[in-house]
DNA sequence: ACTGAAAGTTAAGATGT
DNA sequence: ACATCTTAACTTTCAGT
């Protein structure tokens, strides 16, 4: 992290809300010429930094206005069972993010489906086929309050 | 959504995985030249499909290595309570992610700090100092599975 | 809607301080 | 670590099919 100066972070901060500015405009707004920043973003995607670019589609027009979260438990907890549900989590297209966590809830999963009835598709002929699922729990998105694309940078 | 044809879908598609493919590449990949290519994206730019384009940064190598889901209920579901919460919610950078949830918990954070140290003032100091709230529940995430950062599209 | 080509910008690299 | 300069590549626009 201490390989990063100010100039390094305020790039980051410029890149991770618009990866389209070009050298020239970030140049003019971190006061310096087109090479030292070309170089600094050439180092910060060396180093891992910045990992990609992407392209941000809207989920609603994309037809999959639906967010659920759904917490998993596993009936036992052998390390063969667990990684067989990771593997078959991977597989399925409706689960956007999965995460093991701590506590009594063994996974959590952020699903996006088109309708409540593409959810419920999921959960009885998706997920549910998946063997050593004890207790299942799903919570539906109504708004979204706050959702930010970047880190805040120190 | 019945906007797009193939060609939109498969251009979406590939630009949200790497918005650094240049018009010519993508023209490449989709058999056409680079003037229906260009005037696609830029239509897809102004319908919303695609909302902005960003670097994706390592929270790991900005000092961020700490995931956790907060689960907030409030004391009294009065509507000026409600939007207060979300009015400070939304001030707070710890706050990665907020929604309001259907069920018995109200609100849901994903939250993200540089340690567990930084979790406990992120909660004594941060966010019970918002007033009305009731139950306040945290998971930490142990290890992420999966992470999407597009969407599947149909 | 797509092709092809022309003009304007930017990226990428080399050289020097 | 940064400034300047060069050219190769890309973006953007437009006439033509």
């Amino acid at each position: 992290m201490e390989q990063l100066d100010e100039t390094d972070k305020k790039l980051l901060r410029l890149l991770q809300e618009d990866a389209k500015l070009t050298t020239k405009e970030l140049a003019a707004q971190l006061g310096l010429t087109l090479s030292p920043i070309y170089e600094r973003i050439k180092r910060l995607e060396g180093l891992g930094f910045i990992k990609q670019y992407v392209a941000v589609l809207d989920k609603n027009l994309l037809g999959q206005p639906i967010t659920a979260f759904c917490q998993v438990s596993m009936r036992y907890h052998d390390k063969a069972f667990i990684d067989k549900f990771e593997e078959e989590i991977k597989k399925l297209e409706e689960v956007q993010e999965c995460y093991h966590m701590a506590g009594q809830v063994d996974f959590l999963l952020k699903i996006h489906v088109s309708s409540l009835d593409g959810y419920h598709n999921f959960v009885k002929y998706k997920l549910s086929e998946i063997e050593n699922i004890g207790v299942l729990n799903s919570t539906f998105v109504l708004k979204e309050i706050k959702h930010n694309l970047g880190y805040v940078i120190h």
